[in-house]
DNA sequence: CCCAGATAGTATGGCACCGAACTATCTTCC
DNA sequence: GGAAGATAGTTCGGTGCCATACTATCTGGG
């Protein structure tokens, strides 16, 4: 095991694949937060609201879904934006346990400043990485989540 | 079945991509997390275990740098691995400052049942990604992570 | 030599997220 | 109707990581 010198890159054991998407997955986070420090919210906030406005009105759990996070975190990040006024719950009319995530005016401008924040970043960081490329990691990222799913499925109903 | 795969497919926006990124880390993190249990200890450390078996002892600053975390988040990574024994300290002659990180027999052994874990859950999160797949998704995120330190260097000498 | 600056490692405080337990509400089926 | 189970959201304790600040040690220019 000591010929350690080439295979940073040929075919790296998926451990260290996986260090590495975890190591890039909190660069970005890093990053991002950094440049939406002045907007006082961080990359999971700024998802979200750029994700509401989209999307508009929808659950907490659909969220949740939809960004990947849990339905507590979820909760927190609803508690924020709702905080600076730039998102408010609804109620909804025949279903008194859930609410209506809806963007407000204030949220649909700072949802522009995120805009232009991420643009600036984002080009930054395609640097050297094709449309082409990011579709496919994209798809790439998205076909391990789904195997990520099943495999722990497949373990908690294992014993 | 998961309706979170068909929008995300033309052409995501960089705020979405890397929510997907994020949320397969975790995801990844948490699968390993779950198969690792049985030996008690979870995905970043049996990373460092597997580093350090197959590079050999280094400091604790290069083997920070090599797996992509902090120096304070090794320094308690290592603490874990060597009050099971399966790493140690030994001072450097010529370097009272440092710490160079050996693997034990006994870690050898834990090395060996990673290796095996890694094995198994890697070929179900490998299911319909090629070989050539995962070297193209390597070298991406080697790419992002460079472009996300050179963007945040960029940042802090912004005055 | 010695003092300024770099570097290795450690301690502290904080953040984002998870998972499990809990409440409130809807749904289903008798 | 009413009990059993599903679902939305919240609360709480724990984890993994970072940034900052600190100590100890090495190094290089007077």
């Amino acid at each position: 095991m000591t010929e350690s010198s080439k295979h940073e890159l040929d075919s790296p054991p998926w451990l260290r694949v996986e260090s590495t998407l975890m190591s890039a997955a909190r660069g970005i986070r890093r990053a991002y937060d950094l440049r939406l420090e002045e907007l006082g919210l961080n990359l999971s906030e700024a998802i979200l609201l750029a994700y509401t406005e989209e999307s508009g009105p929808l659950m907490q759990a659909e969220l949740a879904r939809h960004v990947g996070v849990g339905r507590a975190a979820m909760g927190s990040l609803i508690d924020a934006l709702e905080n600076r006024g730039w998102v408010e719950r609804r109620p909804k009319p025949g279903d008194r346990r859930v609410w209506l995530i809806a963007i407000t005016p204030s949220g649909e401008q700072a949802a522009r400043q995120i805009a232009k924040i991420d643009e600036t970043l984002r080009s930054e960081l395609r640097e050297g990485i094709s449309r082409k490329e990011r579709g496919e990691l994209n798809q790439l990222l998205n076909r391990l989540r789904e195997n990520v799913r099943k495999a722990c499925a497949e373990d908690s109903e294992d014993e």
